[in-house]
RNA sequence: GGGCGAAUGGCUCAGUCGGUAGAGCGCCUGCUUCACAUGUAGGAGGUCACAGGUUCGAGUCCUGUUUCGCCCA
């Protein structure tokens, strides 16, 4: 067996991308229904594939495939479906721009060759994220690898459509939809960002036809007066009681409309009067509903003011603005302009303002489908974690509005639908029909123009992927998926629509489990913004420290969906964690020879520190699978990082180094077999979080030696080591860590008396009762080594008081290190009385406590009996002080 | 306007059933000890935002207040 030399320092660069190669080589990802294991499936919620990886996306995918490599240990056919959606918007404006810079437009090239220019564009740049899913480390089936535009899914959101269409639930409507301008499309809801701004309120006066009256409302959008309609204020508001039912001259246009009374109208706001526009307002169309009022249309789809805007026509909306104040002013209609803090809606793809807009759009009733999906929330069939963001869903499905599903754009999955030009008659269709009209025979039979929202697409991801609307092995197999982990803005996006969907056309819901992961902010606390430049690009973070250090330190950050302020020393500690293991396994490798994971505890006489580092071993390995299973990531993370330093390498390796560079070759078999032991189940423990460090190491321990070789050695197939019960022993994690503390208390007088590390020093060690004095005994060895002793003399406490020393106390233990000549008199007093007076202050709230007949009655019995032994102990202390003191003033 | 969340050491955050406040980083003092200076040993540092309440006992439960963040309208 050769040795094997390792760098001092773990350098991630080539091992990461070495072992994602051999993954994926030896299609360690891959996945295919198993009736005899049982299935864990997850698909990722699909990153616009015009994007590149962000910290969310870093997060969210770092948290998917911890759960896949834990649970494809465990023992589940593990399935992880990537994919990209197509992002109808950002994608057809980053073609767009291509096409600018060439000096030409899509309108010039037309829709055909457009769409031709995007799916180039998608072979060219469509494949950065997927890539830098593996640069992660993610663990993907990418035979699988699916994208909302392919054949398969085109064929599902037809069908979906279809069905959706023919069941009455998509319609087409005349209504106020959110447009942009930019865009030059409709947008949902959810597209809208409100942006707060410092506006204006401008006050006109629209007077009477015969002059002698008339009305001011406020406005904060002055130029859409032009499609004004009507006049409304509440009916209870007497100031205007005796102008309902009159008529008002709409300045500069000259109209006539009429003033009417509607409850929707706020008597507190503005003059309590408001002009009503029907086309260019939601609050307004109610209104105008209402009222039966004629539309008047001011602004075209590009935001310019059209023929209705009399002498304004042709101006885009702003400078419209600005003319028709100027003019109003003029001719005396403005009474004032007041400052005015607003919230405008913008487009949230390009941020310009949203125009509410009357047109003609297709629509989809949500409210039917809406119901099982609040119903499967309701009664715990899929459960959100953490669980009030299922409120947040429930909350917002219960209150559910037609969704608009057109989009005007030339990237997407055109609407279906076939209309006949001549007599108006249309259907949707899974096949095309071909131009010829079923009802006039006409040749004018010509199909939307509108595209579909890409979330129509997102919507039947869970199943679309998997095949449907065939009915597929994967189907059966996989569906539901087993969870959807993702961020909390998607929960609306996404989340409520797969569950819509999946609960329509599968008759089940998408998935069991929905984790809705943290936000991550930047060191101020703000959201990380691209547009900001305020963002922390993870690629630089995987380039530094590597991508395990990476995944495990924003791991480390995340407690349960809580938003969490990025901290770069996070993922240094991470790489200090994995540079620790890279050493405590370059050391134990110095010894092994051979494989000795064919020993079992029975063989061996194990002393108290092997017994409480496999305890430990077995506790922190039932600990870890609790937490991933409850989506308590950071909890597993500090559970391995703790164990692995805080127990193995700062005690449990320190222990072993004089017994490995001794001559008990019994004792070097049994230390030989737990070192192997311990790294090889703690290498599987944080396998999940830190995948390609813990191949590498893997690949060199003797039973390990996954390799390209044999590759069924590779940690990624490996089985989850389940925590053996018989191994935890809660009484020796309690014995040994007394002799922790007591060696701890031994470095502390050391470093009182300023000794060097290398000095020894002698120590009387002096136990009460008989169970510690064993345990002092049993340990001699390791304390002594563990605190360079001269000699250690371990014996029943005897009453007497040590001459002058310095001296600790570990529960009924005192420790003593006579230091003749040595001992700093005064600074040892000082501490002394400093100790005493915090041992005062103790036994006086003790006191309180156990001298209170109300706590000695109602407390429970454990916790009584506890107090009470902690009171004696202190007095005991206090006395053991007392009397150092005086031997030391002596 | 409605809802949600947060406030714990200089910084970033843990703290599960209410029972002696923890970690990492930073800081101070020793260590070129044959795994690791991305290390090691020791140390200092906290009125748990504020005010009430429940309780024998509150960082933890309840009510209110303040500040910050997010979502919805």
């Amino acid at each position: 067996m050769k040795t094997i030399e390792l760098d001092k320092v773990y350098k991630p660069e080539t091992v990461e991308k070495k072992w994602y190669e051999l993954w994926e080589k030896f299609d360690k990802f891959t996945s295919k229904p198993d009736p005899e294991k049982k299935p864990y499936s997850i698909v990722i919620p699909p990153p616009n594939i015009t994007g590149s990886l962000h910290m969310g996306h870093a997060l969210d995918n770092t948290i998917q495939d911890a759960l896949i490599r834990f649970k494809r240990m465990q023992g589940f056919e593990a399935l992880w479906i990537p994919g990209t959606d197509h992002a109808g918007i950002a994608t057809q404006r980053v073609v767009e721009k291509e096409l600018a810079k060439e000096g030409t437009t899509r309108w010039q090239i037309g829709r055909e060759k457009f769409a031709e220019r995007v799916w180039q564009w998608k072979e060219h740049y469509g494949g950065t994220i997927v890539n830098q899913l593996r640069r992660m480390g993610c663990s993907c089936d990418w035979h699988r690898e699916r994208f909302t535009m392919d054949k398969g899914l085109t064929k599902a959101v037809r069908e979906a459509f279809v069905r959706l269409y023919k069941e009455g639930r998509i319609f087409l409507g005349k209504r106020i939809v959110n447009w942009c301008i930019h865009c030059h499309t409709a947008i949902s809801d959810l597209e809208v960002e409100y942006v707060e701004n410092k506006g204006k309120l401008y006050h006109l006066r629209y007077p009477t036809e015969d002059g002698t009256d008339g009305i001011t409302i406020a406005t904060t959008r002055p130029e859409t007066i032009l499609a004004d309609a009507a006049i409304a204020v509440n009916p209870k508001d007497p100031r205007y009681s005796h102008m309902v039912g009159k008529t008002v001259v709409l300045p500069l246009v000259g109209r006539k409309i009429p003033v009417i009374a509607d409850y929707a109208v706020e008597i507190d706001f503005g003059t309590g009067a408001l002009k009503i526009t029907p086309a260019h307002d939601k609050n307004d169309s109610a209104i105008g509903q209402r009222h039966h009022l004629p539309v008047y249309v001011c602004i075209d789809d590009k935001g310019f003011m059209n023929e209705e805007a009399i002498h304004f026509k042709g101006m885009k909306r702003e400078e419209c603005r600005k003319a028709i104040v100027k003019e109003l002013e003029e001719k005396g209609f403005l009474v004032k302009i007041d400052d005015y803090d607003m919230s405008v809606a913008t487009c949230s793809r390009c941020h310009s303002v949203i125009e509410p807009y009357l047109s003609e759009q297709w629509f989809m009733n949500m409210e039917e489908l809406a119901k099982p999906a609040i119903e499967m929330v309701k009664n715990g069939t899929t459960k959100f974690y953490p669980e009030r963001y299922g409120r947040i869903y429930l909350n917002w499905l219960e209150n559910i509005q037609d969704w608009c599903i057109s989009r005007q754009l030339w990237w997407g999955h055109r609407i279906p639908v076939w209309i006949c030009q001549d007599c108006g008659v249309r259907d949707a269709y899974i096949e095309d029909p071909g131009n010829v009209c079923p009802n006039c025979q006409g040749h004018n039979y010509l199909q939307e123009e509108s595209v579909l929202d890409t979330w129509f697409s997102s919507g039947l991801w869970p199943f679309s992927t998997m095949g449907w609307p065939d009915k597929t092995p994967d189907l059966d197999y996989y569906y539901p998926t087993s969870v959807l982990a993702t961020a909390r803005d998607i929960i609306f996006l996404w989340v409520s629509r797969m569950m819509m969907m999946g609960l329509h056309f599968m008759g089940k819901v998408p998935f069991k489990d929905v984790y809705i992961h943290a936000t991550i902010l930047n060191k101020e606390g703000r959201r990380m913004s691209k547009s900001l430049g305020t963002g922390v690009d993870p690629l630089g973070l995987f380039d530094q420290y590597g991508a395990d250090s990476t995944r495990f330190g924003l791991i480390a950050m995340t407690e349960q969906g809580q938003d969490i302020r990025f901290s770069e020393e996070r993922i240094e500690m991470s790489r200090n964690f994995g540079n620790k293991i890279w050493n405590a396994t370059r050391f134990v490798l110095r010894y092994i020879d051979k494989s000795r994971l064919h020993h079992k505890a029975e063989d061996f006489t194990l002393e108290t520190w092997d017994r409480w580092i496999l305890s430990r071993l077995n506790t922190t390995a039932a600990k870890v699978a609790e937490a991933y299973d409850c989506y308590q990531f950071d909890w597993a993370s500090r559970h391995l990082y703790e164990f692995f330093w805080d127990n193995f390498c700062d005690w449990y390796i320190e222990i072993t180094k004089p017994i490995l560079n001794g001559d008990d070759e019994n004792a070097k078999e049994r230390t030989l077999w737990i070192l192997e032991l311990v790294i090889d189940r703690f290498l599987k423990l944080l396998h999940p979080l830190m995948p390609f460090l813990t191949e590498e190491i893997n690949s060199f321990l003797p039973a390990g030696r996954g390799s390209e070789e044999d590759p069924s050695k590779m940690l990624i197939s490996s089985a989850w080591p389940t925590a053996d019960a018989a191994l935890i022993d809660e009484k020796v994690e309690a014995q040994f860590g007394l002799v922790i503390d007591c060696i701890r208390a031994l470095r502390n007088m050391r470093a009182e008396a300023a000794l060097s590390p290398k000095q020894t020093a002698p120590f009387i060690l002096e136990a009460a009762g008989d169970e510690n004095l064993k345990v002092l005994e049993d340990n001699k060895d390791v304390i002594s080594h563990l605190s360079t002793a001269q000699s250690i003399s371990i014996s029943k406490a005897s009453g007497s008081q040590q001459d002058k020393c310095l001296s600790a106390r570990v529960s009924d233990i005192d420790l003593y290190m006579p230091l003749e000549g040595l001992v700093d008199i005064s600074a040892e007093l000082n501490k002394l009385r400093k100790e005493k007076e915090k041992q005062e202050e103790m036994i006086m709230t003790l006191r309180k406590k156990c001298e209170n007949p109300q706590f000695l009655e109602r407390a429970k019995k454990e916790i009584v009996d506890k107090e009470m032994q902690r009171m004696t102990e202190a007095q005991e202390q206090l006395r053991k002080i007392n009397e150092r003191i005086k031997m030391f003033e002596a």
